[in-house]
DNA sequence: GCCCGGTGATACCTACCGGGTATGACAGGG
DNA sequence: CCCTGTCATACCCGGTAGGTATCACCGGGC
């Protein structure tokens, strides 16, 4: 019962992922033939067919579905290991171990919350280096897993919190943000389906894992940008009340009556052991 | 960044148990000087001291303790893949795939729940075949770390969660099971400081993970052996109320006032998507 | 005090295998 | 019908994982 290596795990990802051998091995900076080999006697070694090859193109099986998923989560724990490892070495470097913990949280938000928690959290005594990491939408998650960060904030339901452990620290309503002339923008409240319908102002659209979901509205990538077309008269978007901290004079906030509450979660990899990290959740909880 | 190589964490996982190079490469099958050289290797690619090599014996840094942590998930991980693959696979040859779902049980416990929930599952239109696994105590979480199994029955606060989703499927007081002849046998309630402090009958002690918490009463491999123990007047233990279930004649239980409550949970691996799955947490979630 | 046993490290060699290049087999499309 | 794009095969080479022999070092025992 021999244990996958991690090489094996990463060409078998990038051949799943491009479904094409040859920009696999393009990716993966090495030559096709190579590459085709290892997979087969990765097949051969677990018994098992993960590729069907059709004439024109390659498609996963069953049990290559399976193995890209489980891979995916192998190869994360393999390199949080590596990271994690590193970055706890560098500390005993210096004397002791030095605590730093670096802290996930979506670019942009979570600004108060994120404020009184790291103020909160350097006046405690044994205090460690607090790293806030910026993260793209929604990328927190990946970061936790593979040991880019030790601790994140997440927003549920736009996060999920499946395999860590989490604490939750504050529920909020959500709001549409619009430019301030429009006619919505003196309505008291709204609902998702009055913003979702706007004939001029089409809702915008943020990418998750890189991909954007349809519809007309323009494709945004960071929040500046948002905030401009919105501005602009030229989008609408749906956010958590807190986002009325970064809001421009330019912009309206109104309450949504039916948007889903969202919930503010402190989150870190199951079975963290760490001190300093023990103390930031307990800092958290209290605030 | 070269992500660290299952042979390498392996390697040093057996080295940080063993805090020997020499039986730790016996233990993997093979010579100690290139079990030294790959861990030196190692060291060099992370950059980080992993081991103190004092005279006499070998121990771990800072760095070791947080690869041997993470490596052992990594490493489970790995293996999980692996075997989740070659199920995955195994149902490819018959046809469609076969659902075969592997649920991890605490040998003995959960009678009548498991009872039910495999009942009612088996009457559901499609269900997939269930093959139950007994484990160890407490062995659950790592079978479905390392893909042994795809689900379990868990009990906190025996069990951890950390990690896993789960469901919630029932909750239950515990009690003391003593021999029926004992004076406290007598009693309707009793309190943990009852219980513990009974001179001629030493609390049991289970093990957990090979390990047993010190004192001075029998140390327990299995239920069976317990139950005669109890039986013969040696030994009083804590269970929930549902073992009630298997007690013999000769054994009394009697609640206990102060204990903590036993939550029972259906837990699975985060991130699962599996139709077998997901049916059986909905049937497990009705019952 | 000296030697012996046991530790991990070093030196050197071999053989396997991971990777490269060249080429084949095969199907679809112009 | 050829041409193109795909993955598989054949063959070669070099790095490295692993083995054997040995060293350096320290602690304990006589």
């Amino acid at each position: 019962m021999d244990d996958l290596e991690t090489r094996e795990l990463r060409y078998f990802i990038a051949v799943a992922e491009e479904l094409h051998f040859g920009r696999a091995a393009e990716r993966l900076g090495m030559a096709q033939p190579p590459l085709s080999r290892a997979i087969q006697q990765l097949e051969r070694r677990l018994g098992v067919r993960l590729l069907e090859r059709n004439r024109r193109g390659v498609s996963l099986t069953g049990a290559g579905e399976m193995l890209l998923h489980e891979g995916r989560a192998a190869l994360d724990a393999a390199t949080a290991a590596a990271r994690r490892t590193r970055r706890a070495g560098g500390a005993d470097s210096s004397g002791g171990p030095r605590n730093r913990l670096v802290l996930a949280v979506k670019a942009g938000a979570f600004h108060e919350l994120l404020h009184k928690l790291l103020d909160a959290y350097a006046a405690e005594p044994d205090a460690a280096e607090i790293e806030v990491l910026p993260s793209g939408t929604c990328e927190q998650e990946g970061m936790l897993r593979d040991g880019r960060a030790d601790v994140a904030l997440m927003h549920t339901p736009f996060n999920s919190l499946a395999g860590f452990d989490s604490e939750e620290l504050m529920t909020e309503g959500q709001v549409a943000i619009l430019p301030a002339g429009h006619p919505l923008a003196a309505r008291s409240t709204l609902s998702l389906a009055d913003v979702s319908d706007i004939p001029d102002l089409p809702l915008a659209r943020w990418s998750r894992d890189g991909v954007y979901p349809p519809g007309p509205g323009p494709e945004i990538h960071d929040q500046t940008q948002l905030a401009q077309l919105i501005a602009l008269g030229r989008t609408v978007a749906v956010f958590p009340e807190s986002a009325r901290a970064w809001l421009w004079a330019e912009h309206a906030a109104v309450p949504l009556t039916d948007a889903p509450p969202v919930v503010t979660h402190i989150a870190w990899p199951a079975h963290s052991r760490s001190l300093a990290l023990a103390g930031l959740i307990r800092t958290a909880t209290r605030l």
